[in-house]
RNA sequence: GCGCUCGUAGCUCAGUUGGAUAGAGUGUUUGGCUACGAACCAAAAGGUCAGGGGUUCGAAUCCCUUCGAGCGCACCA
């Protein structure tokens, strides 16, 4: 159990003792520093309850709290607002739990398995700055609810089945029209496709343009879109073809990004399951004809806005997207039944996915006690508040906002490091944590404005500074080592400082219970912030290794490994990459 | 028309499950490298929390209303 929560579970003892009727005490940082550490404010509600004066009740608890040596500086401001300072001992006892292992003092969540569907990459597509958020937000959600005790699959849900297919497969038609796969009879012999991941990047764009400008050819791409959906076998195994290239280079990036997925799979795998559930909801009588194509009616009684039917079949024959969303869904609770489901996607899309969610639960393809949560995150709009678009009226891709940093985060590196190569990583490490952590700072669901220049900041509270004191608590404990520490004797603390590091070392699992059930990663990205800050403060007060007293000086490295550790695992979890040396 | 998200310092954003004197970064002004890495540290100035009303011991936060912004509303994904 973690530090606060045992001492929020012994106040909560001493309260009810007291013969009052409540859960849980919180404790929290105060608000009033200058009156106390902590501050405790259940009078109130307990003042309510018992129709008697906050004060009254926040009397007699300070009288227990009294009682308790770790407490110390007991007071009542205001109207009942109970502050408290704890005693140097809990600090030092507080610090060799910590620096014992700071794993013991996070508490776990109960225990689920969850799926989480982020990523959004479309096969034959560049990955965009449109697709930073769900790959940041999705892989960190992933690694804190790892943390924190559940059993996660990640999986990528790659848009495969789309228009671009067709358009793509139309393109290389005409550029290649000896291709084996064209022929009539293709009878699934192997051939070698004849087009690098360059080529690639070029062949969408044009295709997209060609059937925006020519209806003939936009027929063209639907019909072929359509066949592949149905599996037609040339088209089938060019598609798969392109899409292994593709899926190469979008691996590239999502690695520079440090995330990964335990499934890549996509649209198109879903389709196995359609039939199935198909039969399954006309069984259940739940489909009707409108308008030519098939849906299934998700109104219910309470609803006080409109909701449209989910269309399941278009009137061409063809399937959508909210057919393969619902298939996905019935493919997932058949393969792995999971206790929950998230889906790390731009807030625009939040009615598709109600109404998914609607037709999952009506038809029972996901029980009552599945959940199916919707972390829809803000759009990233440009200055002018419309989706972000290029100077030239294109989509920045996320490789060229990457270098775009990585000039600036080259010119700065340490001149000691030499190396080409080492530099050239270096410093696209440095760039991506810049990236990384200014989408991590505002809240999830915030629109987002994208400056290019706000990434390419490198000072205050940014990626870089969080990496630079990082690197030098290492360089600095590498240090101590030198001098022959081994470990470190902690016994005493000398200011102010010394005990708000450990302060605010003691409120991480409150921070982490709250990011997961906000789904945000705002507050984490702050508490790093905080917490380098604060120890940035005590490095520039005290000089460690030439401290004469032994017993402080062994303290302090100890705080200094512990914060350090403690910055490892919280970048982790950001899926910031930390380099030796920057 | 219906619905969703929002309006906080010059700028970019926290704070929204009701708590005390609304915070941070940046920018501006100023101080600190002969000591462990100055991408650092310290200090100052900067606010009618869009406007109005309500709920209560207490409102940036909850409710109502006006103004303003963005987004979504069946066969694109």
């Amino acid at each position: 159990m973690s530090i606060i929560k045992d001492v929020e579970k012994e106040l909560t003892t001493i309260i009810q003792t007291l013969g009052y009727k409540i859960e849980k005490v919180t404790l929290q940082p105060s608000g009033r520093p200058d009156l106390g550490e902590f501050q405790i404010n259940d009078a109130f509600p307990l003042a309510k309850e018992n129709h008697c004066s906050p004060r009254e009740i926040a009397e007699k608890i300070t009288q227990e709290l009294k009682k308790e040596k770790k407490f110390k500086n007991i007071n009542i401001a205001g109207a009942g607002f109970i502050n408290l300072s704890f005693s140097e001992k809990f600090y030092l006892d507080s610090l060799k739990k910590l620096s014992k292992d700071i794993q013991s003092n996070i508490d776990k969540e109960p225990k689920k398995k969850i799926i989480i569907d982020y990523g959004g990459a479309n096969v034959a597509k560049i990955l965009h700055v449109g697709h930073l958020r769900s790959a940041n937000i999705g892989e960190a959600l992933k690694r804190l609810a790892k943390l924190l005790g559940g059993e996660v699959i990640g999986d990528v849900h790659l848009g495969d089945s789309g228009l671009q297919a067709g358009m793509v497969i139309s393109e290389m038609k005409e550029r290649y029209p000896n291709l084996p796969c064209f022929k009539e009879n293709y009878q699934k012999e192997d051939f070698h496709l004849p087009i690098t991941s360059e080529d690639l990047s070029i062949i969408y764009p044009e295709a997209s343009k060609k059937a925006k400008e020519n209806e003939e050819k936009m027929e063209e791409a639907r019909k072929i879109t359509a066949l592949i959906q149905k599996k037609h076998l040339g088209y089938t195994t060019l598609w798969n073809k392109i899409k292994d290239l593709s899926i190469i280079e979008i691996k590239k990036i999502y690695e520079d990004l440090n995330t990964s997925f335990d499934l890549w799979e996509g649209e198109l795998d879903s389709f196995q399951y359609i039939p199935e559930m198909l039969n399954d909801l006309r069984d259940k009588n739940l489909l009707q004809q409108s308008e030519g194509a098939t849906v299934m009616d998700i109104k219910e009684e309470s609803d006080k806005k409109e909701m449209p039917p989910i269309i399941l079949i278009k009137s061409n024959g063809a399937y959508i997207y909210e057919t393969t969303d619902l298939a996905t869904i019935y493919g997932r609770v058949k393969r792995f039944s999971p206790d929950e489901i998230w889906y790390v996607v731009d807030s625009r899309q939040e009615l598709h996915f109600e109404q998914v969610f609607r037709a999952a639960k009506k038809s029972e393809i996901v029980s009552k006690n599945t959940k199916l949560e919707f972390i829809g995150f803000g759009t990233m709009n440009g200055l002018d508040g419309k989706p972000f678009k290029t100077r030239d009226g294109g989509v920045m891709s996320l490789s060229f906002l990457i270098s775009l940093v990585n000039k600036e985060t080259r010119k700065r590196l340490n001149p000691m490091i030499t190396d080409k190569k080492e530099q050239e990583e270096i410093s696209k490490m440095i760039a991506i944590s810049a990236v990384k952590y200014a989408d991590f700072l505002p809240y999830r669901t915030t629109d987002y404005i994208f400056e290019p220049s706000k990434f390419a900041d490198l000072e205050g509270k940014t990626g870089p500074y969080l990496l630079y004191s990082t690197i030098r608590m290492k360089s600095l404990l590498k240090k101590s080592e030198k001098m022959g520490y081994q470990s470190y004797k902690i016994s005493k603390l000398k200011n102010e400082t010394d005990k708000e590091i450990i302060q605010i070392l003691i409120t991480l699992p409150k921070i982490l219970k709250k990011s997961y059930e906000f789904k945000s990663l705002n507050d984490i990205a702050e508490f790093l912030y905080k917490l380098t800050n604060t120890y940035n403060k005590f490095y520039s007060e005290h000089h460690i290794l030439t401290c004469e007293d032994e017993n402080l000086k062994t303290t302090w490295l100890s705080l200094t490994e512990v914060v350090y550790q403690t910055n490892l695992l919280l970048l982790d979890i950001l899926g910031i990459r930390v380099p030796e040396k920057m």
